[in-house]
This record gives structure tokens, sequence and C-alpha cells, in this order.
DNA sequence: GTTATTTAGATAGCATGCTATTTAAATGGA
DNA sequence: TCCATTTAAATAGCATGCTATCTAAATAAC
């Protein structure tokens, strides 16, 4: 008989984080396989949602709102320029930074892609009403909000 | 004059996947730097939570109670191997799985560590009722299943 | 104007996740 | 018993994220 009444009861199945990182990973596999068809991976999709939105971003610009680091996105542009998705172009204000462009290809994929998304967020929230879709947005966004401080 | 009224409307900030992808970053990011003065990394403290629970337990089990490809916690246990956390032992029952058990010093890590996940998850639920914390984790862990189907 | 500092991006190195494949042992069917 | 199949783990290769560091250009200080 063992005794391990001194150990802190630490239910993963009741931690914010070991849930969030869970549904962090169903949701990107679940979106990995339905943009592999238009050759795009998750974190291309996140790119160029900004990139559709609008063009001749630097990596600065891509930084602050996508909230990473500048290495991983020089990393992602590198592999989305590999597959014929942007294009980088001189900036004629600053020499250092250089303004990306998307080709005619990633324009194209805006309305696949963007369906392949929303239906994962449909597939996740099948249960939900849209009372509850929206609390569960708004609590996401105010977890962030408080670990971003 | 452009024309956008063609494109599909999909804010970032309304996406169910694009939030739990930063929540998750952020939890892992805090998590890290709680945790690396006590020499752990956030999937090595995941994965301890298993074994602080029950040891003896096999790659197969940790794949199944963690909901992650055996590639992973293979990688995992390797590293938690060379940081002296775990070792491996022969199974009798089967010459092919292996028993992993937990070093005394991954031991004594049970209580900082876990406080410092506690911590964590705090910060994020700082401005949470405990009905919206409860809440909150109900629908992580219905999206969680609704998307394992 | 020259020098020091800051800033944009590139790069090295690593952790964590994945898929796909290989190896070896266990299991099941004939 | 022997062969085919299944199963546990290892390994290769890749994407995405991080930190730390380097280079080159822009900016600030003198």
């Amino acid at each position: 008989m063992q005794c391990y009444c001194h150990h802190m009861t630490f239910r993963k199945s009741e931690s914010a984080g070991y849930l969030a990182n869970h549904m962090a990973r169903l949701f990107a596999l679940g979106l990995q396989e339905r943009i592999r068809p238009l050759g795009l991976a998750p974190a291309q999709f996140m790119t160029l949602l900004e990139l559709w939105n609008e063009e001749n971003l630097t990596q600065k610009d891509l930084v602050q709102r996508l909230d990473i680091e500048q290495a991983t996105i020089a990393n992602t542009l590198n592999r989305m320029q590999r597959d014929g998705l942007i294009t980088r172009h001189e900036n004629p204000d600053d020499r250092r930074a250089q303004l990306i462009r998307l080709t005619e290809k990633a324009r194209t994929l805006r309305e696949d892609a963007t369906r392949a998304a929303q239906a994962q967020n449909e597939k996740a929230l099948a249960g939900f009403s849209p009372g509850e879709r929206e609390a569960f947005l708004a609590m996401m966004t105010r977890a962030i909000d408080a670990m971003r401080r």
C-alpha cells in the first residue's frame, strides 16, 4: 500500500492548456487533410489569409498580424515561394525589407481553401448552438488576450 | 476600383481553428518558460503526466492516452531518456514492447511542474468565473470529441 | 559626416508534431 | 509446423513553431 495523498491532482482533461493543445492538433490535422488536395499546408493557409486581404506586406507586417516569430514566417514564406504561391519584390523605401505578393495560382485558391477551413470549423462546432459558438470564440479570444500580456 | 464582392469573408478572429492554434501556441510558450528551469519541455511534461499516474506503460499505451502518433512519442521518449527522465525496460510478456519507467529525478519534478502548469492555466483564465471555466473546458472537450470522429 | 544603435531579414539549431516505411516479434490459419 | 498477417517500435523525412545569432541597411547621436 503506497501513499499518494501528497501528490497534486492534475487531470489533463481539466487543464485548459492540455485541451487547447489537443484541440489545436485536431484542427490542424483536419484542415491539413482538406487543403492538401489544393497543395496547401496549414501555416501556408494562415499566411494566405493575410495576403488575400492585402498584398505587398513585409515579413514584419506578417509577424505582427499572425503573432509568430520572424524566423517562423521566413521559413513559411520560403516554402510558399518554393511552391509557387508568392513572389518577393524590392521595397523602394527600404532595401532591407521585401514586399510579398501572391501568384495568380495563390489567388485562385482563395475560395476552395476558405471553404475547406469553414468545413473544418463546422465539424468541430457541429453540436454548438449559435450562442455557444459566439461564447466559445469570445472565451478563446479572452484567453489569448490574457496570455499575450 | 476593384470588385471584391465575390470573395468569401473569412475573418481569422472568428475562426475557431485559427483561435485554437493561436491559443495553443501561447499556452505552450508560457508553459515552456515556466518549466524550463526544471529542465522540462511541454511535450515531456505531457508525457510525465501519464507516467506520474502510472509507470510501466508502453509506447502503445502512451499513444492511446495522449492521442498522438507512435513516431511522436518515440522521439519524445528518446529526448526524455537523453535528459535522464525515463528508463526503458524489457517486457517479459512481449519482446517487441518496452516498459517505460521514471527516474527518481522525474518523480521529484512532479510538484513543481504541476504547479507551473496550473499557474499558466490560471494566467489564461484569470478573468473567467468558475462557471465560465467549466463551460470553456466543456466546450473544448466537445470540439475535440467532434473532431476525433 | 562619421560612428553607434536599431531594425529587417537570413540562417543555424532544436522540439514537437505528422506520414510513410522498415524491422522484428507475436499471432493466426493452413 | 509453417507461412501470412498483424503489431510494437525505430527511423527517415518533412512542416511548423521556437530561440539565438548574423548580415546588411536604416536611423540616431555625436
